[in-house]
DNA sequence: ATACTATAGAACCGTTCGGTTATGAAAACT
DNA sequence: AGTTTTCATAACCGAACGGTTCTATAGTAT
């Protein structure tokens, strides 16, 4: 069993509002009410979105008084990167194309 | 309005199915019989993959003969690396922690 | 024309997802 | 001690997900 631990990181990215509060947490850490402050859904909406992020591991938390601080874990974040880098080479075939037919355009019209 | 166009993409990469069709695909096209046959399931749930592929434009496809073949298209995967391109810098402040660790240690016993 | 091959589409099913409201718990304030 | 603040948990809901089976379609081959 190879406990796949992609998936709840892609599935935890793949909403847009847990992509956002990643990003507001770049600013440092934050509270929940303050996380869910921006968006225009419910306290235990914002509960439930924090709990996924903290089960695909790209966040921890910590209690400081009545308050739950999230704290921004990136590890997760440079695994799914390493697992995309994989298709550089593919994003950049396009410009290997581009190189050629220039390549093609000077063989024919020599400067 | 944005037009959300990574949670496609990161949704599409959430399963292991369509992450392995992806590599797979890295060796060059392929047909759907072709790319079903390593996963025990059921021609039309193959079909399905390759449909939230399509939809989350990570791949094309083309019709030779009675096939339909398969084509990575790298570009969303781009997108998504550029996303997760912004933590960059907190994936490399594991490191840049346990260089301060090393430095205090260096102070304290000098080699 | 007939039959076969490769794939798509429709209908269904149990589970997960993203949201809700209502309620409970723990620490802080007075 | 009682109230307030901050958050979590539970129960629920409709929609989407990942799979199935059964059927339809479009080329190929005979």
């Amino acid at each position: 069993m190879t406990t796949d631990t992609l998936s709840p990181v892609f599935s935890a990215l793949a909403d847009p509002t847990r992509r956002a509060i990643l990003l507001r947490l770049m600013d440092g850490d934050a509270s929940v009410s303050e996380l869910g402050a921006p968006f225009a859904m419910s306290q235990p909406a914002v509960s439930k979105h924090l709990r996924v992020l903290e089960g695909a591991g790209l966040i921890s938390r910590s209690r400081v008084a009545t308050a739950r601080y999230s704290h921004l874990e990136a590890k997760p974040l440079e695994q799914a990167n390493e697992w995309m880098q994989q298709y550089k080479q593919f994003w950049n075939e396009g410009f290997d194309k581009l190189d050629a037919a220039l390549a093609d355009y000077l063989k024919e019209n020599p400067s």
